[in-house]
DNA sequence: TTCTTTGCAAAGCGTTTGCACTAGA
DNA sequence: TCTAGTGCAAACGCTTTGCAAAGAA
């Protein structure tokens, strides 16, 4: 099936171009409900589904309790404050030779890794 | 409030030390069952979360849908399998350097990491 | 007895889905 | 026109919780 233009799926991958906080999809459902006030949040999880799909924007999960969204697809890793609940970007060289230290005694093969960090941040120490 | 001894809690703990599958709180229960059927998965749940905060089994948490636990609460890394949805344990160097190198340049403070790896196991290759 | 744990069922939370309607191409 | 996307509400999967009864100390 085709993909048609939606202005709801703009202004949520807008949105998230334009944000460094990594929110969930109810955060991006109240944000967009200021400029599109009748947007569902079936809508907003269906869509963000669609740009993870198409690569647009990164999920990530297992950090708290709900995914958060990423419009930075760019290869980085992220922090979560135990204080404040934020996800931050990490400044971080890369790590993904992990992957072969994983291999090195595996019988099957290790394609990729999610790894994320946890702690306190700035604000919160 | 002390605990107390609980013949379901000491079976799940003896379930999860017998074996090296990382199952699933569901999984768990239709094991238990078979020992003591009128178990119900509330009270699995409740004693998972409690060993979990004794530090008596481990949870692995954000691999698949549902959490899985480990009685094996030595420090080790997991492997989910994209074909099976095995997850294995990884016989592999301690990485724990990384936590380090995500320190250096980082404003606040990284206290640890959760990591994991994917890709196809020996028996799905 | 006293306090913890249980079984049950209901509720919680985050996410997905069926459907009739709307809107993009 | 034709098909994809929407809003709404119901349903989903996993986990937690309130409560009265049962069990451990």
């Amino acid at each position: 099936m085709a993909i048609k233009y939606s202005r709801q799926r703009e202004a949520i991958k807008e949105y998230l171009m334009h944000t460094k906080d990594h929110p969930t999809a109810d955060t991006i459902y109240m944000n967009i409900r200021e400029e599109y006030p009748n947007i569902s949040l079936g809508t907003v999880y269906r869509n963000l589904n669609l740009l993870v799909d198409t690569g647009e924007i990164i999920r990530i999960s297992g950090m708290d309790g709900s995914d958060r969204y990423d419009g930075n697809i760019e290869r980085h890793y992220h922090f979560l404050c135990r204080k404040c609940h934020r996800v931050l970007d990490l400044d971080m060289d890369s790590i993904e030779q992990i992957n072969e230290i994983a291999n090195r005694n595996f019988p099957g093969k290790v394609e990729g890794h999610v790894v994320h960090f946890y702690g306190v941040c700035d604000e919160c120490m």
